[in-house]
DNA sequence: CACGGCTGGCTAATGGACTTAGCTTTTAGT
DNA sequence: ACTAAAAGCTAAGTCCATTAGCCAGCCGTG
């Protein structure tokens, strides 16, 4: 009987894709040890049960939203730097709305935490947008923490279907980037 | 052998009142039978299943959470009415965490779902905010975008204890306000 | 007041999911 | 080659959601 080879990494990111595919939360263990051809209780050798497996996909998922903002940001400033980042971030969620999913409503366990550490990835390059623009230091965390809740209510609502009209939704994510950019020039 | 004189609306109000001690998407029908002081297969004869269960919750809290805004804009305008609003939207959420939490990644299944009506019912007042201010009519629906993805990111993450530092995240709603207000006046 | 039907409860049973225990075999290092 | 850890497996336990089918309490009609 030949070894199918699994470390931890190949079951998360496999617990990853399966969630982009059927939703957060959805996926279970039977699923997943199907898709990587063993037998479930195999999972445990490298996950330490359904939690543990979650929290693994929701800081990859964190790790790499963050890296995709800082991709999109190196180079650019003020408001340049903030679309490229907000348009990262939006694409990200919706091209993987499960492993971005799976991070909503988790708490990091502590600074320790690998969840805490993919969250600290996505607010240093937004903390370097808003350094392009002349806040008092003490707005800074106030900035910082406007624009976490906006892009993640953003992309969290569109994901889930949340926006009812017609009107376009590429067109309202442009005008908030204009809005933000605004408020933040003027601030 | 006495009844126990449940009916849905008794049974959803209870799911939500667990969920909000337990968290979204953790109580169990097991959970609900017990508290209600019934045997788990006797809740079917009100709801047809968990999920049912879960969005008639869902549909609960955004219409308590519409009528909770409702009621803090009326009479206001301008900031004052974004202010109450805001504010109003946040405590509800920060109070009832898990029923608001079960609404998170749930699509409306049409115009009639009663999910729907209950997101209509938080973006009316919303909207009558929006009217204080003077912005073209082709920009309502992007600003009520923004407000909504910002309300419901701030909400999410606050409860989710999303916001690391130290600093106190009461200002950091305060200064949101102050931020929208002044970008919508100068729209 | 009797009574028949609906309604809301119950028990029993099924199937599926997560998890643990304990065994076996591959594999890597000496 | 030999050993020991790692990585698979089967078996089994627990809990949950759900369905089927039964029974008793309540309501309205005669």
């Amino acid at each position: 009987m030949p070894r199918a080879g699994l470390d931890t990494a190949a079951v998360v990111a496999a617990g990853a894709d399966l969630a982009d595919e059927v939703g957060a939360g959805r996926p279970t263990m039977a699923m997943l040890a199907e898709r990587l051809g063993v037998r479930t209780p195999s999972l445990y050798k490298h996950v330490a049960g359904q939690e543990d497996l979650n929290r693994r996909i929701a800081a990859l998922a964190m790790s790499e939203a963050g890296e995709a903002v800082g991709t999109a940001v190196q180079g650019r400033a003020g408001r340049d730097a903030l679309a490229a980042a907000a348009r990262a971030f939006r694409t990200y969620v919706v091209d993987h709305p499960g492993r971005y999913g799976t991070t909503i409503g988790m708490e990091p366990a502590g600074p320790e935490d690998p969840l805490a550490a993919g969250s600290r990835r996505v607010l240093e390059p937004l903390l370097a947008v808003l350094r392009g623009y002349d806040l008092p230091e003490t707005d800074e965390t106030h900035a910082l923490r406007m624009l976490r809740s906006l892009f993640h209510g953003f992309a969290t609502l569109e994901s889930a279907g949340g926006f009812q009209w017609s009107t376009d939704i590429d067109e309202s994510f442009e005008w908030l980037i204009d809005f933000v950019d605004r408020g933040l020039r003027s601030g």
